[in-house]
DNA sequence: ACTAACATGTGAAATACTTCACAAGAAGTA
DNA sequence: TACTTCTTGTGAAGTATTTCACATGTTAGT
């Protein structure tokens, strides 16, 4: 019985709560390799270090997916992770920047099985354009809005250097493309109804250094 | 006049905190290049898409920056975010898992500029052991613990496949190396007095995903 | 020297998030 | 049926984090 609304739930939900879906998601693909057939909110937490109050709670924000006493079923709950993500479908993306980094997430074949298929590359490198990389032909850069809309385009990964990232995002969000992941260190402005996300490898790190020159002590909850 | 003692700042300072610090100092880079020789809290945080509340109580928690009336010195605050995140100095980083990401990882200059060095890199692939990398050698993942203790490696980062890092990281904690950042997508077991840090690409997709889907408003502070 | 405009640093208030703790349901045993 | 054990789902309590709001200090203009 979901306690949600259709077209979203009722409260905000945290991004931490969204963030640890993810988690629960991954653990449970896990479990369903080991045969488990119901998990506790107690063993869930276990596995991704956190609380089984905090498993229950986050949740329990969706509907009431277990059985007390019992726990949840591992391959039921899977799913129900599955919808509430948006991950039970497919995601057209497309990637900009053929570069280091944008070359092995095509080769990535984790997003696919997340139900994000890469299916359009970008890149404004003569050498690069009409190459092929993993039966994908490379497009020209020059045509993006146009070739966005046609492919319908729903997710775009930004894999440019950071000088040209804005422009680039600029034109991206013309072609009406409401979700952004950006690799470039930079602080894209976008619309208010386009979400954008920045995958920021140096702040983990300059967060590990931060714990070593400070002996920070992590929130390590359990 | 710097509030926070030597070996650390009195309270217990918020892992947003810290990552928020790794905005500032990328901001206060580029404000410094373009000859800003002061700057607000208002327009850093209108740079990084936060308040100027929150820019001011971050740096508070550190010392006292800034001079009223005018604002926080760039070059300064920059070189005083850099002490206290430890990116001062040079970390000496091993590589481990030389493949899609791990290639990429090796050509990125930013993390050097950032004062990791990736001086050591692993692999188990024999093709690859020996081969040559940006200059360096390919060494074999075999002797993993004597090497990383040699070349006194105080970070790893780890980009094999999920199955065999666990294995790989027992190796590293038995090496003494008190940081490490993964990318495989798997929860690791690392002692309490190692800093771990995962960097989890899925995630902020599926971040994006549950936005579209559910119309999630996020906090879009400012 | 005075005034107006700015902008920091920080307790206190407001929010947000996590954990507690327990009523209540489910399953197994006898 | 009665009893024990397990575990969920959730208000309420407890923490943590963010934002407010203002006293205090600085600069610049006249
Ligand atoms: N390499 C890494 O490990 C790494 C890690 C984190 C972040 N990043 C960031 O990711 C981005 C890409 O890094 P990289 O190492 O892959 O760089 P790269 O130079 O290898 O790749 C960049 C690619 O973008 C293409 N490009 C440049 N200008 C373009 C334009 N105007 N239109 C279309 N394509 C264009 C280039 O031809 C190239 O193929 C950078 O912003 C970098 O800071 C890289
Ligand atoms: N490619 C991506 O864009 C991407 C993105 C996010 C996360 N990841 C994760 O990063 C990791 C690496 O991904 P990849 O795409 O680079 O894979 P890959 O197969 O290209 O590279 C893995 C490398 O690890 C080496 N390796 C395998 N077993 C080893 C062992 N026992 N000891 C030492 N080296 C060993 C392989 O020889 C190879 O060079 C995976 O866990 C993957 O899930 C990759």
């Amino acid at each position: 019985m979901q306690s949600s609304q259709a077209g979203g739930p009722k409260k905000r939900i945290s991004e931490s709560t969204i963030h640890r879906l993810s988690l629960y998601y991954r653990a449970l693909s896990l479990l369903e390799k080991e045969n488990y057939e119901t998990v506790s909110s107690k063993e869930l937490a276990k596995r991704e270090k956190l609380t089984p109050a905090q498993v229950r709670k986050d949740l329990s924000f969706f509907g009431s997916f277990g059985t007390r006493g019992l726990g949840y079923p591992v391959t039921e709950l899977k799913k129900r992770i599955a919808t509430i993500l948006g991950i039970d479908r497919v995601w057209r993306v497309a990637l900009i920047g053929v570069g280091n980094i944008g070359s092995a997430l095509v080769s990535y074949k984790e997003f696919a099985k997340q139900g994000f298929h890469i299916v359009k590359l970008f890149d404004n490198d003569q050498r690069k354009i009409g190459s092929n990389h993993k039966g994908m032909i490379v497009s020209d850069i020059a045509n993006l809005e146009q070739e966005l809309t046609e492919a319908r385009i729903e997710v775009v990964v930004v894999a440019v250097p950071a000088t040209v990232a804005q422009y680039i995002v600029d034109d991206v969000v013309r072609a009406g493309v409401k979700a952004i992941l950006n690799f470039a260190p930079i602080n894209l402005r976008v619309p208010e109804d386009v979400y954008l996300r920045n995958e920021n490898m140096a702040m983990e790190l300059e967060y590990l250094s931060f714990a070593m020159v400070n002996n920070h002590t992590p929130k390590r909850v359990k």
